[in-house]
RNA sequence: GCACGGAUGACAGAGCGGCUAUGUGCGGGACUGCAGAUCCUGAAACCCGAGUUCAAAUCUCGGUCCGUGCUCCA
């Protein structure tokens, strides 16, 4: 089955396609860089990881852009209100921001173009709208007049031009727009702000403008994709329709946008006002960013999602879950396993229909992405592989066998939960001896052996305040047919 | 006001014309001194009203409620 996406401009699923055979140009919107990375970046970028990843498994060549917003108003005041050179935080942010998506697994785009370095290519850009009679330069800059296309407008949002007059009637008399649907191109100087020199004089870029310019330069006049959150909708992407294809003459600038929804806090939206506000720093210290990755693919990337306790419980739970499965196929499996038989799943034979779902779940995964990259369907596929799998694993089967199906379960998990969904650590990571507990290793054997004697008296109430002392140590102790196990309490 | 998107079991959340979603939680069972984990198993849902259809969470129309956007925002 062909790959279906939800393409915000047509309001439907339509058929991917690409302008050049087998490669696909995608822009997605980035982060302005005044600050440390929010619940809703890590969202917006796993989404587009996901994206990522998918088409690139479907054997496309993707050639994926994400910008850094480097110049604006925030970094401007956060600069003056802490008397830090803006570039200085500029360089921080994105240091930050590249560790935070580390840890999320989060792939690396090809380019992260920085806005600054494309003041340039901006100018044109406004220069040949100017010229075009698409936009006209006053006192304070130089501002697209929508109602040069107004063919164009209301294109992702579906606004009828003349009903958007919300609260900026106020705004025109203090700016030099003619008409409150303008928007700038180039903000001419203010005392204190950085600047650079353009024919009209010195100042910075308009926010919409740099989108354009980043990339027309990297992706050409019309590209495949193009991304980022739904509040960006309005007036950040329809802007960049105007600019582009204004510009260039041509449309659509952008075949599929794709839009992913936002990150509520309990119910209500996520800012800073409400103290609902949670950096990707924040939440990591309370649970492992791979689990707050299960969280967030664990709903359709377009739905609205709620980050709150339960949620986090569950991902952590079923993400759990998945590690220990992978990490038992991997201690089960041997590197020259025998041949597998065909999988069927009407199979009495227990090994054969074990492969035969697993055959089963790895082709309704692949649909679930191809349905406008489904995640929630494919994490609840990858669910099923792991039930399937640790039902295997732990039964009593002939060990040829058992360890050859481990190797087919590593690999399986490894395509899809590992390289799709990017859900799980490296083997190395997965397998490493915590070093403290070599550490405890001797005081906790003693307190087992002392443990295991009371057992052996039935003196329960000794036996379980040992176990309370584990505990304390950070040890969790589990009773199991061949023994107790421990292990190293949280993570 | 205008625009866009929603409303599915206790909760989260897929499905979008006929087939058990899945997970958490809950009930029963196996295993357990207890606990935990795992496995088996059970109960449980489609906002309301009309319509289309042999058949509707799924399509159409009309309500109701909710969220988001309307030039700061992923």
């Amino acid at each position: 089955m062909a790959l279906r996406v939800h393409d915000t401009r047509r309001r439907e699923k339509v058929e991917f396609s690409t302008i050049e055979a087998g490669k696909v140009k995608m822009y997605v919107c980035g982060v302005t860089v005044y600050d440390l990375c929010h619940l809703g970046h890590a969202r917006c970028y796993i989404a587009f990881d996901l994206v990522h990843r998918w088409l690139e498994h479907s054997g496309y060549d993707v050639l994926y852009i994400q910008n850094f917003t480097d110049i604006d108003d925030k970094i401007i005041t956060r600069s003056i209100e802490s008397g830090i050179d803006w570039q200085i935080i500029v360089d921080e942010n994105i240091e930050a921001y590249y560790d935070d998506m580390d840890s999320l697994n989060i792939l690396r785009a090809d380019i992260y173009p920085r806005c600054t370095e494309y003041v340039e290519e901006m100018i044109t850009i406004t220069q040949s709208l100017i010229d075009k009679e698409h936009a006209y330069v006053a006192d304070d800059g130089v501002w697209f007049h929508v109602e040069s296309a107004p063919e164009k407008y209301g294109q992702l949002t579906g606004q009828n031009i003349d009903a958007v007059l919300g609260g900026a009637g106020g705004r025109v008399a203090e700016s030099g727009k003619r008409d409150h649907k303008d928007f700038a191109l180039w903000k001419a100087a203010k005392p204190g702000e950085p600047t650079w020199q353009s024919p009209w004089g010195p100042g910075r870029p308009g926010w919409h403008i740099e989108c354009t310019a980043m990339s027309m330069d990297h992706l050409g006049e019309q590209f495949d994709i193009h991304g980022g959150g739904h509040d960006l909708l309005f007036p950040h992407h329809e802007a960049e329709i105007f600019q582009g294809e204004c510009h260039t003459g041509r449309a659509p600038v952008v075949n599929h946008w794709l839009h992913n929804g936002f990150v509520n806090m309990d119910g209500e939206k996520m800012s800073k006002s409400l103290g609902n506000f949670w950096t990707i720093r924040d939440i990591c210290e309370k649970v492992n960013p791979l689990v707050l990755r299960f969280a967030l693919i664990n709903a359709h990337y377009r739905s609205p999602i709620d980050m709150n306790e339960q949620l986090l419980h569950d991902a952590a739970r079923n993400h759990g879950r998945l590690l220990e499965v992978y990490k038992q196929a991997l201690l089960t499996m041997n590197d020259n396993p025998v041949s597998l038989p065909r999988g069927d799943v009407s199979s009495a034979i227990p090994l054969v229909k074990s492969l035969g779902l697993l055959e089963k779940m790895a082709e309704s995964f692949a649909l679930a992405m191809d349905d406008d990259f489904n995640s929630r369907e494919a994490v609840a596929k990858v669910l099923g592989a792991v039930r399937e799998a640790g039902k295997v694993l732990d039964s009593d089967m002939e060990s040829e066998d058992k360890s050859a199906f481990a190797s087919h379960v590593v690999e399986w998990l490894e395509e899809h939960a590992g390289k799709v969904l990017g859900l799980l650590p490296n083997r190395e990571t997965l397998l490493a001896v915590d070093p403290r507990i070599e550490e405890i290793r001797e005081q906790v054997e003693k307190l087992l052996a002392d443990r295991k004697a009371a057992r052996e008296a039935k003196d329960w109430d000794a036996a379980d305040s040992i176990r309370d002392a584990l505990n304390e140590l950070g040890v969790g102790v589990v009773d199991t047919a061949d023994g107790p196990e421990w292990h190293l309490l949280n993570d």
